[in-house]
DNA sequence: TTGAAAGCGTTACCAT
DNA sequence: ATGGTAACGCTTTCAA
């Protein structure tokens, strides 16, 4: 591998001349910027990313520790992180905590110990003592993301929840549903306490009050919601139509009601968060939340502290609900009872 | 932070004996290691991975590229590949190239530029220059997986792709189909072709001949598996069952089904490769891939070329059938249409 | 506009 | 068993 050094020998220059020359950090006349350009095409130099971080103090990585990078909302995040960390010449490493905090330690770990320059925050997971830890310390700047990490006070960009909560009460209202169910991951996130209690609100704007029996909070993915909708349709006088804090759960809730036999939305409605690809693919409604967008700001919220030291404010994004076939008016129970026996349906 | 040099003044030893202490390339005295453990633990001293990489060569970092980080075959694999990464005290930096060419040559530049010590290839585009040349320049080992680079030659880690294409037919014949469909990615990914292969072979077997229009390549995503799925139902004589090279795209066919009010088995059996959780969630019957181990193994062998020089073989993944409940047998197509006109259904 | 040289924080070799 | 010190390949003063 050639090195810095030899690019300068061969173009008969000194090594802060080549260097200069690469970097556009002072002037370089014309022949010599040639000369130098000349010699590194020639050698296929490379600089080296290792020594140029030992050098300038800066390693020109930002680490993105989400929850579980196999629900697609954080690849596409992740996506917005990644582009705007690209502009500004930065690598990103993501780490998947899949809500183990031995990983998420370890990553926090393995994040400080290669000196990244600054980590964006979306994991939300309930003790995160070493995280604490790192932003006392304060070398690393950390800026959060969907999850909001009470506790810490840092910069971050988040769904509006609550309104998001309310939006849906206010169209699952509209419908003419009075029986409403929650589904959500586990009640101490703050997403998916905050969905609730607008959801929970905006009902009661209705006149319509949901009992802790429809509500169910369970793991997190789509596994956590068909077990959440079993629970629910199982009771004697079950919700017709469920809030589910996010699209994959949401996936979940509806693979249970195919395998139950239940008719969506003739026996359910259902509404989730997220706008993941795979909800206009099985037609589901929505609230979506501008998962590119959240990426990308949060990279910038960092880039403003790496760039000027500046403290950022936290920024709100807008939900917007997006109403497709799984969500329509309440059938009567009783009438639909009848007419199943009619049709000779269970 | 704290450098190297601090711990030493504060340990009253010098530098070599905290750099060997730490790392236990040569005896130290217990006391002598103790005292220099207590100086770490005073100052919090965490050694700079990137000093340490200039200096010993080698930065610990392995690449992983994929094709697309939001279908969950690759973070199941890449998890694999992270914990045996780990596990040798490597970390992994994953890129997706969505397919995109610019993307992955960004990401090979950068990827060399940070001198990573090897890397997982597992995106198989078509025209990959420039991984010929990273290659061809022999500075960063490579290993492939999932998707052979035939041009290449690399030691890597496959399913065998035609097997799970005879198991496939022999599966669809066996329930008595005989009208069979494919539906793929790209033709030119191997293991499209593979599969289609021993699928066709398979077929052939049982005297079943795969008429070229129920062979569908499209998208490799769940949107790709719909609209192919859309084109061969819309076939005067559509197929009774269709393999599909993979459990997103097999996702996008079932959720056409639905969509169009096709009954699954019924109608369309659907049979798909991978294994992903979501296929156990809907039923799917599939091919399963040991993706962990895949990932796992692929990171073995590159280990093995960076520990020993080695030049390991490649090595062939046997699949598995799981049968779930969208495979049945064929419903005569005649009685089919009178029995649901009698329903009185469409 | 250019060059020389002092770091950056380790590792690894050579002494002791 | 321990210490001294030359790399590692670059950036960044400081001089000229």
């Amino acid at each position: 591998m050639a090195t810095i050094k030899d690019v300068a020998r061969e173009a008969g220059v000194s090594i802060s001349t080549v260097s200069h020359a690469l970097s556009g950090k002072r002037p370089i006349s014309e022949p010599t910027r040639r000369r130098v350009l000349e010699a590194v095409e020639l050698l296929g130099y490379r600089p080296s990313w290792t020594a140029r971080s030992l050098a300038s103090g800066r390693t020109g990585v930002i680490g993105l520790i989400v929850a579980d990078i196999s629900n697609p909302f954080y690849p596409t995040v992740a996506r917005g992180v990644e582009d705007v960390a690209n502009a500004h010449d930065y690598s990103l490493v993501i780490c998947s905590t899949d809500g183990d905090e031995r990983r998420e330690r370890g990553y926090i770990d393995v994040l400080e110990a290669r000196q990244v320059d600054g980590i964006v925050y979306m994991a939300g997971l309930a003790a995160n003592r070493r995280l604490g830890e790192l932003i006392a310390r304060g070398s690393i700047p950390v800026v959060a993301a969907d999850e909001q990490l009470a506790e810490l006070d840092l910069p971050g960009v988040y769904l509006m929840n609550e309104r998001a909560g309310r939006m849906v009460a206010d169209h699952l209202a509209s419908l003419g549903h009075a029986r409403l169910g929650f589904v959500g991951g586990p009640r101490h996130l703050p997403t998916v306490a905050e969905r609730l209690e607008g959801y929970v609100g905006g009902a009661a704007t209705h006149g319509i009050t949901i009992p802790d029996e429809l509500i169910a909070f369970a793991d997190n993915r789509a596994e956590g919601g068909q077990v959440a909708a079993a629970i629910l349709m199982a009771l004697d006088d079950p919700p017709t139509a469920v809030f589910v804090a996010n699209d994959m759960m949401a996936l979940g809730v509806l693979e249970h009601c195919r395998s139950a036999g239940l008719a969506v939305p003739g026996d359910l409605s259902v509404v989730g968060v997220d706008d993941l690809s795979v909800a206009r693919l099985v037609g589901l409604t929505t609230i979506r939340q501008p998962m590119y967008e959240i990426g990308a700001t949060a990279a910038s919220l960092l880039f403003e502290i790496l760039d000027s030291g500046a403290n950022p404010a936290t920024v709100r994004m807008q939900p917007e609900l997006v109403v497709r076939s799984t969500t329509g008016p309440p059938v009567e129970r009783i009438y639909g009872l009848e007419m199943r026996a009619q049709l000779g349906l269970r």
